[in-house]
RNA sequence: GGCGAAUUAGCUCAGCUGGUUAGAGCAGCGGAAUCAUAAUCCGUGUGUCCGGGGUUCGAGUCCCUGAUUCGCCA
């Protein structure tokens, strides 16, 4: 097998906040495949950046009264915590805000305008008079122009679906300020994706087999090949100051490229920043034959498979276009889409915080993944299932139960392995097979084989029954058990190969066991020799615990960060998520008991810096709530107020007491609580809706 | 609204170009064993393969249509 050059990434994470699960399955499936790789004897370089540029990091940052580079390191400064916490190996780790992302894009222009592709014209567009700052559409609000709904972006109207422009909106406002914005022209510099040539280029990039899933050619064959008003527009690349980013050489003017021109160029530039760090040249690793490969989610699709490509391609050599571009799909948490308002998201923090083992979500993630562009479920009852019947009672086990009688009986040495089946189709041979699947990122594929060799594993032993032929201790059944437990040993070691690429320190623990050193997949070519010394085995991993998953889930307990935001994207919304949530029926909303409350009695509460104690009364009933409002109230104001509280709350056990209720109160980015009241006349009891 | 994808056992999912009684793991139920982290082994599935039409000797698999969910686009 020809030794292999690789060069991957990560799609890179936007700077403005933590990681979340998304981000970690996304570098578990590539860590998976990498560690395959590395482990097959090819030269793997595995990088991922901190993508930092843009308007959201700048008001962000603005808004935290920081300077985007301080907002950037604070982020950056957490990263290894999670990449640590869940074994991922990249090589390096680097930022789109640093020099060689600078000098790399700035040339990356140069070589694009050198080749005609970047032109000019002026465009109007939405001006901030009081930020003094040009905005993007979803800085934009006003009433929709087809339906007149209030509060609408300027690209589309949530109620009525509608699609214009900003400047069609009834009434705007700037969300930044909440001045009326004004028209102004201003330069802008385009990337001319539908240059003839340019389209020749990609379609051609596109359909060379193998090089992206089939769903993934489909959907951007639709992109490119639109007509009409679906016809492949020219890329916008630049913008005007005040912005964060990289500034666009040989201009007199001030103007700098947007944020997406060099957040994929940050991938080289983390190569760039790596190689310097290695002794490497960076040139000759981008090279032939190093094969370029980028894993994504499904929501960047657009960027990866028709901007990029394009501007590798007309800026030339060294730059290469990407031979493969691997997307995945979401992760859902039983089913709902991630949803930190509703509390639905695991914190990969809290995750390592609660001590949960790491491999237990590699592995999980790697049975559920394939190659498909396809949403993957984490469902908890399944997660712990899946772990414990796998890893601790099927893989574990074989060591755990065999090597009892290595030691005991033969002095902890192995001798040759048997036929797994009396029949003699004993050895099961899925090396071949299984590596096939792991290089076609058929994860879940993989372990299934796997595993079922496993399940074989564990029949031979059981109707060998080694403790029954200890027990006879005869020269011929005392080597026949000496025999099947080497057996299993081999087989386990084995099952380790297959395993290592997704559980990394477990798969060290088991070389410890066998000592034999560091496994590789050329280690499945020869067995452990003949009277080889296997260690005291210890326990290589412990089982998930129901209540783990409980604290998991629990995130009243924690404060949540609020959801992370990628920059602007054609293909997501996601300022969406701070604005209104997704609708309701009826029905759900009427689920919620909401009452008139008169708060009898308030009090502080010792030892607590947020909340104080109410006594309500509901006409008929009294409740103790414990509110979070003690920073905006003090207790003397209360008595005596009419609040409305959700009744049918599950009560809830807190540090202090049972809190059997929830009073309704605003808050907004800064500070301040407002509790809502009713209006006089209101009586205790009374239903709110 | 247009285009596309998905919908298979309680749960999570396999089922290639249509072909014998539709599968796996987990859960459940019944049993065995006791080496092992109560792990393991044996047995056990009457599933409108989303609904309805159609093509075919034969359809989970192809066509049409409807429903639901989810994308992308307008």
């Amino acid at each position: 097998m020809p030794r292999r050059r690789l060069f991957v990434t990560t799609a890179l994470p936007y700077a403005n906040g933590s990681f979340h699960i998304g981000h970690i399955m996304e570098y578990i499936q590539a860590d998976i495949w990498v560690r395959f790789q590395r482990l097959q004897g090819h030269e793997v370089h595995f990088v991922g950046a901190d993508d930092a540029h843009g308007a959201p990091i700048m008001l962000k940052a603005e808004a935290e009264g920081l300077t985007p580079r301080e907002l950037v390191a604070r982020i950056a400064a957490e990263r290894p915590r999670y990449l640590q916490g869940f074994h991922i190996s990249f090589d390096n780790w680097h930022s789109t805000d640093s020099p060689e992302n600078v000098e790399l894009s700035q040339d990356i222009y140069r070589r694009l305008r050198a080749a005609g592709l970047i032109t000019t014209r002026r465009i109007e567009q939405f001006y901030d008079p009081v930020k003094g700052m040009f905005l993007a559409d979803r800085y934009i609000k006003g009433e929709c122009p087809k339906c007149g709904a209030r509060e609408q972006y300027g690209d589309a109207c949530e109620n009525c679906s509608s699609v214009y422009s900003a400047t069609e909106l009834r009434n705007p406002y700037s969300t930044l300020s909440g001045a009326a914005p004004v028209l102004r022209s201003s330069e802008h510099h385009f990337f001319r994706l539908s240059d003839p040539e340019c389209k020749r280029f990609l379609k051609q990039w596109l359909e060379q087999p193998g090089r992206l899933q089939p769903q993934v050619v489909n959907k951007a064959k639709e992109w490119l090949e639109g007509s009409g008003d679906r016809a492949l527009a020219d890329w916008d690349i630049s913008r005007d100051p005040p912005y964060f980013g990289i500034r666009i050489p040989d201009l007199a003017e001030e103007k700098y490229l947007y944020v997406w021109l060099d957040a994929p160029i940050g991938y080289l530039a983390s190569l760039k920043n790596y190689c310097a760090r290695k002794g490497l040249d960076f040139e000759r690793l981008l090279a032939d034959p190093t094969e370029q490969i980028h894993f994504i989610g499904k929501d960047i699709i657009y960027f990866h498979t028709l901007f990029w490509p394009a501007m590798l391609k007309f800026a030339g050599a060294p730059y290469r276009v990407p031979d493969q571009v691997f997307v995945h799909g979401f992760i859902t948490v039983s089913g709902d889409k991630m949803s930190k308002s509703r509390g639905t998201g695991i914190s990969p923090l809290r995750y390592l915080e609660l001590g949960m083992n790491p491999e237990w979500l590699r592995y999980y993630i790697a049975a559920k993944l394939n190659a498909n562009v396809e949403d993957l479920d984490f469902n908890p009852a399944d997660f712990i299932a899946r772990v414990n019947a796998d890893l601790v009672g099927k893989y574990v086990n074989i060591a755990s139960r065999a090597a009892r009688f290595v030691h005991q009986y033969f002095g902890g040495r192995l001798t040759g392995r048997i036929s797994l089946a009396a029949d003699g189709t004993g050895t099961l041979d899925i090396a071949q097979s299984v590596r096939a699947d792991f290089e076609a990122r058929e994860f879940g594929q993989a372990i299934r084989k796997v595993m079922h060799y496993a399940d074989l594993v564990n029949k031979f032993f059981d109707s060998a029954a080694p403790w029954d032929l200890v027990k006879a201790g005869t020269p011929a059944s005392l080597k026949l058990a000496h025999q099947v437990c080497s057996t299993c040993i081999h087989s386990f070691r084995d099952l380790t190969v297959y395993l290592k690429p997704i559980l990394p320190e477990l798969a060290r623990g088991a070389e410890a066991f066998l000592g034999d050193g560091p496994l590789s997949w050329e280690s499945l070519r020869h067995e452990l020799p003949e009277g080889a010394a296997i260690a005291r085995y210890q326990h290589l991993m412990t089982r998930v615990g129901e209540k783990q998953l409980d604290l998991l889930f629990d995130v009243s307990s924690v404060p949540q960060a609020a959801a992370p935001q990628r920059h602007a994207e054609r293909q997501q919304h996601a300022a969406k998520e701070h604005a209104v949530g997704e609708s309701i029926s009826i029905d759900d909303f009427n689920r919620l008991d909401l009452r008139v409350a008169r708060i009898a009695r308030a009090e502080r509460v010792e030892g607590a810096d947020k909340l104080l104690k109410l006594t309500l009364d509901l006409g008929d009933a009294t409740r103790t709530v414990f509110a979070g409002i003690k920073s905006s109230y003090a207790p003397e104001q209360l008595e005596g107020r009419l609040a409305v509280v959700v009744a049918n709350l599950e009560p809830r056990k807190m540090k202090f007491g049972v809190s059997e209720g929830m009073v309704l109160a605003a808050s907004g980015e800064g500070a301040g609580i407002f509790l809502v009241s009713a209006d006089a006349g209101a009586q205790p009891g009374m239903r709110v809706k």
